[in-house]
DNA sequence: CCTTCAGTTCCAAATTTCGGAACATGGTGC
DNA sequence: GCACCATGTTCCGAAATTTGGAACTGAAGG
């Protein structure tokens, strides 16, 4: 293993729930010996990735991390024009609007744009969430070959919420109804009361992968509402695939034009 | 070079001006072998600090990055506080504020509030300054001993706008003002037609060092409405002060029992 | 004074990294 | 079609770094 492996293995210790750690957290968490924790630690300080609270002596993600990480929205084309599309029907139904990309079988959230219905946001950005319990996060693993999936998904399958698909073949229906319908919803999944309807935009050029979802509260929703929101995301997928030349935006005759 | 000193060389690469590179890029601005810049550039990319644009296979930041830095924040407890404050007094004069930290001779941006007058904000959070030629910065500057600012300031002096000090003799000079008066201000530096003025505040307990600056455009604004903004940044530095336990906020009797 | 906790330093062995050179790969002009 | 150039990648032995156990330090607590 690198040191440069393991300094990874390290920063992804920390996250949302967990924004600073103790020495002995750290050890704990990667497993390796105190002398190889406390050199690679002061390495990661000294360079700035992290930094350390002169009082309680906990480590953070320093400021390069900070700099580097407003540089990463560099991404922009294919997810500024999706947040431009979102903001505009977020203020029309008054719901929250999530970005999110996928990182193995999770996904991050990358943007959000609050509603005006008092549902609190729940995920800020930077967030990581299985995708298999999510609407975004399935839909954009119902792009992806069942190979593919099978090989992002742990062997182990995921403890989920009761609402989630249980097992790896539930997952596989479930997406399968997705690609047949083109419409992904979740209700009480993630967050017991909350449910959202999402879907996949891909960049037909690079394949760069974005799940789009709008979430709301289950209880202060009507069916009629709940229509309205997948008619306007229906439209709104449409829209953005024609913008970004995703091949699911295509009619089925040019798409077959295309893959000879 | 250990390899991760290696990495964080390429990682800061990249820069605000600079948000993605190409291999090319990379080895020059680094001055490393092929072999070398090849094989970190694919650690790099596989671990998730940096990605890689499929189709003009230019590098970014990465995920990772976007992930951490998103926890920077923990930092929280000066800059809330500070952040909270700057943005009573910049909706009440209309200027735009700025919260930056100390990084060698540099300061980085962290955080931004926008005014309502329409100076279009020209520093977004992450940005890096040479901390010499703004208010704010020279304001931490001022805090230091004359010995670390020597350490800090590159031995070739760099290549500042005429209105900043043009060599380490000149900044002591001004530096010194700033500890006698308490104002520091800055006119026509970093930006043409820009100026600003701030302070420094420090957390009592751990040393840990902002910058607080309200900018404007000079040819918008009358002596009077800077002369309001000095008063405003006052009252706003002695009551930060006293809040954080800035030692620069208790009067001189109690600094000076407290160094016994 | 002894013990524990938290972390650092030391050292020889083991693993990585280093950079030059040879080897792809993909366009471009002739 | 072919030489040519720009980009990158892979290979290899030498050289440097990393590794982890153990000894050490320093502070806190009983």
């Amino acid at each position: 293993m690198s040191a440069l492996t393991s300094a990874i293995d390290i920063l992804r210790c920390f996250s949302t729930s967990r924004p600073d750690l103790s020495f002995a957290d750290v050890q704990a968490l990667t497993g390796k010996p105190k002398s190889s924790t406390s050199r690679l630690l002061r390495s990661l300080r000294d360079c700035g990735l992290l930094e350390q609270d002169p009082n309680s002596r906990r480590y953070r993600p320093g400021l390069l991390t900070f700099e580097l990480g407003r540089l990463h929205r560099a991404h922009d084309d294919l997810i500024a024009t999706a947040e431009r599309e979102l903001r505009e029907v977020c203020t029309r139904t008054g719901h929250t609007g999530y970005i999110a990309v996928l990182d193995g079988y999770q996904q991050v959230v990358l943007r959000i744009v609050p509603g005006s219905n008092p549902l609190r946001v729940v995920n800020p950005p930077g967030q990581r969430t299985p995708a298999i319990i999510t609407s975004n996060g399935r839909a954009m693993l119902a792009r992806l070959s069942d190979a593919e999936i099978r090989a992002r998904v742990p062997l182990d399958y995921p403890k989920v919420p009761a609402n989630s698909p249980q097992n790896f073949e539930q997952l596989i229906a479930r997406l399968n109804e997705i690609r047949r319908t083109g419409v992904s919803d979740a209700a009480d999944e993630a967050i017991e009361g909350v449910g959202s309807q999402g879907f996949a935009l891909a960049n037909g050029e690079t394949g760069e992968l974005i799940g789009i979802a709008i979430s709301y509260s289950v209880q202060a929703t009507t069916e009629i509402e709940r229509a309205i929101v997948r008619r306007e995301l229906g439209a709104m997928a449409e829209k953005l695939r024609r913008m970004t030349g995703d091949p699911l935006g295509q009619p089925v005759e040019l798409r077959a034009g295309l893959a000879s």
